[in-house]
DNA sequence: TATGAATGAGACTTCATTCAT
DNA sequence: CATGAATGAAGTCTCATTCAT
């Protein structure tokens, strides 16, 4: 009961090549997939990508810059939700789990396969980065948390974050992050409060 | 009566040519490194890096295997000298600030760029994960962790430990990482103990 | 009680198209200008196109032959009036330069970025430069020219009419030819009897 | 009693390279001539030419900057040696003859090929239209040719001369430029006398 | 007629690797 | 051991043309 693929209107092919190209991405590098490699994912001939992106390199910006934009800004709204800095912080790394849990190739595309980029995303964009640094700035300003080096305590938490969704990649540890969410906050909270 | 350098024996050509191919590949990656690269920045031409390596895939395998698993094996020296676990802990931990400040390059190599190619190692090699999983381990049989996931523990450990170098590349965080060596073993105790 | 523009009978689109495509072919030769470039100066879509002409070959060369054909014609006319063979070139002369000044591209296009293509028109076609060798050939048999070499002759007319207006398409020489049409008519007067 | 070809040491492979694609670039065109009609006509693989040349927008360049500045440089020497503006401007005339005889496709490429290229060379490289335009000015002054647009004139010189080349293409007209030295001269001063 | 996504051939270029010298 | 021209496969991208709508 269902027609067969429309032609044009309201095509999903942008989204169907989004797709393929982050699941290439982080399973081969961007580097080592060929635009060839897309084009068949997508059963796409390799010109006909070419309608939708005016490069390989801006597809890979593209892909980066607009989810990384979206994410820091997800991870705000959720701090702004609480009140207290260990709070907005606990939310942030739910709102990392979640998100990873949601779209796991994305995250990882965003946080490992891309994260070299950031550089060239403009000093005032939003980044998930500088979303943490703040609270944690606040928060040591605010004496929730021991005086000490933000970068330093910045870097902490997103290691403590992102190393296990690294190591889910390679087996043992469960890809469901956000069930290990609590021991998250609890090592990250730990690793900032333990001096 | 005076010595030249020596033609061949023990020619430095080699280490040379490791050197520069760690340094391009941590600073551009390995498939954006090209052997012509390689060949400009040691003096030679790409034909002579073939006496040396019998290609591009196998220059970035030795660099890795070797090195990766002699560091491997420094950490195991390291936590033998000590008797509890933690101070084992604690020992790897600084082994690892010791490695970085020692050779940045080589340090970001083997834990960033080709920590990729870990699989491709067979299971028996010693690998800087095990050493840090079995203290671990039996720290929490021995009563001196509690009991986690030991998996989830040693991703905890490597992110508070990794995450800080790859903040400190780009900027704000000292590359010195062995002055903040008793903060990163703080942190990781910290995410560690709290449940 | 009030006329639209008509939807199809006598549409403009093909004329519209021609102009585009001569424009762009001067400006930036035939092969460099891509069918996607004509359709958007015309502001139609690429497929759209080919309702009007079967191909890009098909269009430049219907462009070319038509209008080349219409040009030697209107020559082969203006000489036609005049009774001396001198009087016949002069006429001619005047007719190149009237041609360029009403339409500078599709004169631009016939001359110089077509003139190529001449060898594909039938042997019988008339084209200008059959109309002037003609006079000329005519001249030298009537005694109003020195006798020469008639190939030499004609393209030494040429060279004198077509050459200003090569520069005139840099800059320098003005782009209204017919305001030095008398200088033109005596430089080939010059040319052709100075031996 | 010859070898055959030696790999490297003095190759002739640029010269060949050189060769072959002015040969293409008058028989096609520069954008009709693709990096493979080059290779095969040297008998190279398509790559090779890259140790050769940077791209093949870099070849055409140079070949047409180096050439170009030489035959201006040549046609200025030949005008040095002559002491009335009239000598000078037939020395050159036979010059243009003279390099065009000597190598036919060079002078094309050079002449009409690439002569739309004469924009991109600094105002101040010498030019075979400035060296024509400076005699001719300077023949005005002393009176020797009578008062007219060095403009235009210089574009009645040139008409005169390249147009029997471009003549000599189709045929008809002998290819042996240097044997109508004379005509050619005799018409040019025609042309520029004839007001 | 018009649209615009799609195709497929082919263009330019890069690069790991080989080999005669 | 070293050189560097050469190869051949492959990669990114363009473009005339077709076709379902």
């Amino acid at each position: 009961m269902f027609t067969h693929m429309p032609r044009h209107p309201f095509s999903d092919t942008r989204a169907r090549i989004e797709k393929a190209a982050i699941h290439l991405f982080v399973q081969k590098g961007v580097t080592e997939t060929t635009v060839r490699d897309i084009a068949r994912a997508v059963g796409l001939s390799e010109g006909a990508l070419y309608r939708h992106f005016a490069s390989k390199e801006e597809l890979v910006w593209q892909l980066f810059e607009r989810n990384y934009v979206d994410f820091a800004g997800r991870l705000l709204e959720l701090a702004e939700r609480e009140s207290t800095m260990r709070g907005k912080l606990a939310a942030m790394i739910r709102g990392f789990a979640a998100a990873h849990d949601e779209n796991p190739e994305l995250f990882r595309f965003l946080l490992f396969v891309q994260h070299g980029q950031l550089g060239k995303l403009g000093d005032t964009a939003p980044t998930p980065v500088q979303a943490v640094r703040s609270v944690i700035s606040r928060g040591i300003a605010a004496g929730e948390i021991p005086s000490q080096d933000v970068e330093l305590a910045t870097a902490l938490v997103f290691g403590v974050v992102l190393e296990p969704v690294q190591f889910s990649a390679y087996g043992q540890i469960s890809p469901d992050i956000r069930s290990i969410g609590d021991r998250l906050v609890a090592a990250a909270w730990g690793a900032l409060t333990a001096l």
